[in-house]
DNA sequence: TCTGGGGTCCTAGGACCC
DNA sequence: TCTGGGGTCCTAGGACCC
């Protein structure tokens, strides 16, 4: 059996945590630069506005429907997730960490009966981190999905749906939408409405080889697995990264390239941060600019240039050089560009590295000097130290509605007055 | 006017090897 | 007249996830 906990409008629940007057209120989150929804609390979703909508197409609606919005304020959220996360791992014998409101749990060892477990998990999390989340549990990680949706669906389930003999199971796939299964997306969701297929049983019912010939082995392991037979494996350790990147669209077009290299550096930089806290070196640095694709009428360039390593770094100052290499080579004057963004590649640990017989860098100096660099930026506060080629002005996004970090700034904890 | 960001895996085809 | 078999690596594109 595994189990999943789910939270609830993750990013929509956060925000209400401190603002335990927005319960039960339409609360929506905004992408980065305001531009697009990315959560939304049921209130708000019971408005109409959807997911992934552009901004300035529902502000009438939410000016009128007495919506609060929020600018993404995701140290908040990794934050509250970590919390989350804490308070799950202490309650089961392991763990897998999904994404930043998902993880899969491990029920080895832990007696029946395991709804009464799952809805213990449900009351803690709430009572410690104050985040509402839903529980699936069921034979396979497919099937616990399904069952976390259930929990999410019907209030009378008490925040857990445990689904495990084969009858319940029956039951439920011979109406749950099958674009709704996970591993179904919307190019396949779409086929299948094309082939009037409606329930997850309609495909279970289809053929294994015809499963296989049209959506590959990946389709076949969501097909076994809704019959409960386990393909997709729990990892308790997550698997070292393979790439980390750092891209963000810019509030108005950019045209120069010496604009254009400060924002690359500070991508380059942030990228190089993420790496050294992974303990991972990389070999390969991209670059990439792009125009805005909305707009029609203009001439649209998307360029992307790699730069390979002489040696594995995870120094700041060799990654932020690459990337500005990198970058020199796509820019092309005369665009208007409207988003850039920075990939390492090819990472490997850090205490494996690969070093070069005639290589110029004293690694020991260097790792030194960038220990300095982030316990400078760990203690001060993002951005104290920076490298020159980033200037001195931060790239700034559109973050009109944003929340303070409660809990993850000194400066912004939240203050209670006595009465 | 305004349209996000960060990932993974699989497959097919081409170039190349012996 | 007749022209093999077995493999690897790389890349682009397509699918998916949150």
């Amino acid at each position: 059996m595994y189990g999943l906990c789910d939270c609830n409008n993750f990013y929509a629940s956060c925000e209400r945590v401190f603002r335990p007057d927005l319960v039960g209120r339409p609360v929506v989150v905004l992408s980065n630069n305001d531009g697009c929804i990315i959560a939304r609390s049921n209130e708000a979703k019971a408005l109409g506005i959807g997911m992934g909508q552009p901004f300035y197409q529902v502000r009438p609606l939410i000016e009128r429907g007495q919506v609060t919005v929020f600018s993404a304020n995701f140290a908040l959220y990794g934050d509250l997730s970590r919390r989350v996360m804490a308070t799950l791992r202490s309650l089961v014998p392991g763990i897998e960490v999904y994404s930043i409101d998902e993880a899969f749990f491990d029920l080895r060892g832990m007696t029946e009966p395991l709804d009464e477990l799952g809805r213990t998990i449900g009351r803690t999390i709430r009572r410690n981190v104050g985040i509402p989340v839903s529980i699936g549990i069921a034979p396979t990680k497919t099937l616990a999905k399904i069952a976390s949706k259930l929990a999410k669906q019907y209030p009378r389930l008490n925040g857990c749906c445990y689904m495990h003999r084969p009858e319940d199971i029956a039951k439920v796939l011979g109406r749950f939408p099958l674009q709704e299964v996970w591993g179904i997306g919307r190019r396949y969701g779409r086929m299948f409405d094309r082939m009037g297929l409606r329930t997850a049983q309609q495909f279970v019912d289809l053929p294994q080889e015809w499963v296989r010939a049209r959506m590959g082995v990946a389709g076949l392991r969501t097909w076994s697995e809704l019959q409960g037979v386990e393909c997709i494996s729990f990892e308790q350790l997550p698997p070292r990264k393979q790439q980390i990147t750092i891209s963000r669209t810019f509030p108005r077009e950019i045209t120069t390239r010496e604009e254009l290299e400060r924002i690359v550096a500070e991508f380059a930089s942030m990228c190089a941060e993420k790496l050294r806290g992974e303990g991972s070196v990389c070999s390969e640095v991209q670059s990439y600019l792009l125009t805005n694709r909305h707009r029609e009428d203009q001439p649209q360039r998307y360029e992307t240039s790699l730069q390979l390593l002489s040696e594995p770094t995870d120094s700041t100052l060799e990654i932020v050089r690459q990337a500005r290499i990198a970058l020199r080579q796509v820019f092309l004057p005369g665009y208007g560009y409207k988003k850039a963004g920075v990939i390492l590649s090819q990472i490997t640990p850090a205490s494996e590295r690969q070093g070069s017989l005639f290589s110029p860098v004293d690694i020991q100096k260097q790792s030194r000097l960038m220990q300095v660099l982030d316990t400078v930026n760990k203690t001060h506060g993002k951005g104290t130290l920076v490298v020159a080629a980033q200037g001195t002005e931060p790239f700034r996004m559109n973050r009109e509605h944003l929340s303070p970090r409660y809990t993850t700034d000194w400066k912004e904890l939240l203050v209670v007055k006595p009465r």
